[in-house]
DNA sequence: AACAAGTAGATGCATTTGCATGTATGTAGG
DNA sequence: CCTACATACATGCAAATGCATCTACTTGTT
C-alpha cells in the first residue's frame, strides 16, 4: 500500500529539508557540547569510543576490523589508521586470524576496558545532560523511532 | 512545572542514548549518501552550499564572516579558510569594511550565485530521495520538531 | 595447476581540520 | 591619553581525512 503522503519527486518538500537541516544542526550542536565535555575531562576523541565499545560487546573482546568498519560507518581506511592509534596507545592490540591470511583480529585490552567505562562516565552524563535533559522519555523514543527510518 | 518524565540525572536512560546513537547513524548514513550524488555529479563539497545560501539569503548578497559563523555552526578558522577556497574559485569576493577595521565584507560573486543554484539541483532531489522518500510529510515534520529540541 | 577476479587491509599523497597563537583594530577605565 | 582587555580574522603546525592505489591472500573457473 503506497502512502500518499510520501514523495518521490525530485523537489524536497519544506518539511523534508527542514528535517535534514535540523539532522545537521542538531548533531552539530550536541556533537560540540559533548566534545567539549570530553576535552574537559581530558579524555581521547570521542570516535574512539565507538570502537571500544564494539570490542567489549563482541564475543572474546575482539572482532575483523571490516566487522568494526560495518558497526561504526568508519571509511576503510580511516579504521586502519584509527586502529594504528588504539594499538599505540595499548588499548588494543592486533592478533593474527589463522582462517584467513588476510584477515586480523582486533583485541582490546586490559587498558582498553578500563578507557571505555572512563570515557562511559563522562559521556554517559553528556549525553543526559545535552539530549535526554531536553526531551521527555516518549520524545526520545519517537525521535529515536524516526531517525531509524532514515537508514 | 517540572516534567516528570525528563531525567536531570546523571545516567542517560536507554531512550536518549537510542535517540543520540540514531542521531550520529542517521546524519552519517544520508550524508554519505548525498556526497555520493554530489560526486556523481562533479560538484564541490556539500559545505559550501551552506554558505553560499547565507549570503544569498543576506541582504545585498554579503555578510561579516563572524555572521556566516553563526549561521553555519563553522568554527571560525575553518571559515577563514573555507572563504579562502571559496575566493579562489570567484564563488565570493571579500571587500573592505569601513565601520570596522577588523571587519571585511564576504560578498557572494554572479557565479557564486550561479554555483549554488547549480547545487541545489543536485541537492533538493537528493535530500528529497534520502529523506523525504523515507518519511510522511507529518513525520518530517514531527522529526523536524524534535530535532530543534536539541539546539 | 593456472589464472582472473574478489576481498582484507595498508599506505603515499594532497587536502582539510584542530589547536594554539598571532596581528590588527576597537572599547572601557582611570 | 594610556593601559588593559575584548573582538575580528589569519595562520603555522601537527593530526586526521579522503582518494587512489598497492600488497597479500582467497576463491572460483577452466
Amino acid at each position: 500500500m503506497a502512502d500518499e503522503t510520501k514523495n518521490d519527486g525530485e523537489r524536497p518538500r519544506p518539511e523534508t529539508t527542514e528535517a535534514w537541516i535540523g539532522l545537521m544542526r542538531a548533531r552539530e550542536r550536541v556533537l560540540a557540547r559533548i566534545e567539549a565535555d570530553f576535552k574537559a575531562s581530558g579524555l581521547p576523541p570521542l570516535g574512539w569510543y565507538d570502537v571500544l565499545w564494539e570490542l567489549v560487546q563482541a564475543e572474546g573482546g575482539r572482532l575483523r576490523p571490516f566487522e568494526i568498519e560495518a558497526r561504526t560507518l568508519l571509511a576503510q581506511y580511516n579504521l586502519s589508521r584509527l586502529i594504528d592509534r588504539l594499538v599505540k596507545e595499548g588499548l588494543v592490540r592486533r592478533e593474527t586470524f589463522d582462517a584467513d591470511g588476510r584477515g586480523q583480529w582486533v583485541v582490546i585490552t586490559e587498558a582498553g576496558r578500563a578507557m571505555r567505562a572512563r570515557m562511559w562516565l563522562t559521556y554517559g552524563p553528556s549525553i543526559e545532560a545535552h539530549v535526554g535533559a531536553r526531551l521527555t522519555e516518549a520524545e526520545a523514543r519517537q525521535l529515536a523511532g524516526l531517525l531509524a527510518k532514515l537508514r
